[in-house]
DNA sequence: CTCCAGGTGGCGC
DNA sequence: GCGCCACATGGA
């Protein structure tokens, strides 16, 4: 079963594929598939219409389609269809290389997806390449979730550190199972974070070790509802050097520029950076 | 072959 | 505080 809905300022494409969540992929007719939680989603647009599918159980194999009442909540909260992108962007600064990128690429917006799996796929993302961290998260989902959903805390939490070496993490294998023991064990409150205020959140997720300003920054942007959280990578961090040549920049400095929503002129920077690095 | 990838912790200074 | 460096692995 298909649901349609209508869509406005949104890109779908760009807000797939901008680098902030790991378990997309695109056929070639134009509709992309993902596991989101413990379901498989599909999802095509064309214009203002969205279609959606959504089917339980078993990421591998042929989906089987199931009607979902509720499915239209859950579809707006995932794509953070609920915030207005012409007043984010009203508050972005007027920097030259910002207002061509969100140009370039309007209607991307920052996903709300699952703090866990966004804090452990941001575990296994330090300095490897996207198509990598795709295959690791694809390697945990395989071997140590349950019918492809990405493991579940305590799965991780219990699992030995070869099992996890065995998914391509190398020397992230022992932070992401520190992280996992720190969760489940209530040393990090992981469920608390969107609630918690944005500097205290940082600073339960920098308990972890492995987990810098960089990925907790990308955990509580992409999971946690932060917006003015702003991950400085090497390309945001070559982005923001040609956007103030010599100039000492700060983490409070960048959110104060940037604005309340900080985090998403970030992904925009992010995304413009990376095709230029590497056009399509 | 070399260089680099959505970094971080540990070291010396 | 800073500047290095190791750390696993694979793509370009």
């Amino acid at each position: 079963m298909t649901q349609r809905i209508n869509v406005t300022d949104f890109n779908l494409a760009a807000t797939l594929e901008c680098g902030q969540a790991f378990r997309w992929s695109r056929d070639a007719d134009g509709w992309y598939t993902g596991v989101v939680w413990n379901e498989v989603w599909r999802l095509r647009q064309d214009g203002n219409n969205l279609e959606w599918q959504c089917s339980r159980g078993p990421a591998r194999g042929q989906p089987n389609p199931l009607p979902e009442p509720r499915a239209d909540s859950r579809l707006h909260d995932y794509l953070t269809l609920d915030l207005s992108l012409p007043a984010i962007v009203a508050s972005f600064p007027q920097d030259a290389a910002l207002q061509q990128a969100v140009e370039a690429h309007w209607g991307l917006r920052v996903l709300r997806q699952e703090p866990w799996e966004t804090l452990a796929s941001f575990i296994a993302s330090s300095t490897k390449q996207i198509v990598q961290i795709r295959q690791i998260v694809a390697h945990l989902a395989e071997r140590l979730g349950e019918n492809g959903a990405f493991p579940a805390v305590e799965r991780v939490a219990r699992a030995e550190l070869p099992a996890l070496a065995a998914c391509k993490l190398g020397f992230r294998a022992k932070y992401l199972l520190a992280a996992a023991r720190m969760v489940e064990s209530g040393a990090v409150r992981l469920a608390e974070l969107p609630a918690m205020e944005y500097g205290r959140a940082l600073e339960e997720l920098l308990k972890i070790p492995g987990v810098g300003e960089k990925i907790a920054n990308c955990t509580l942007l992409f999971s946690c509802g932060h917006h003015e959280a702003f991950p400085i990578d090497v390309h945001v961090q070559r982005s923001l050097k040609r956007l103030f040549p010599r100039r000492k920049l700060t983490p409070p400095k960048i959110r104060a520029h940037f604005g309340p929503y900080a985090g998403w002129a970030q992904q925009y920077l992010f995304y413009a950076e990376r095709i230029r690095a590497r056009p399509a």
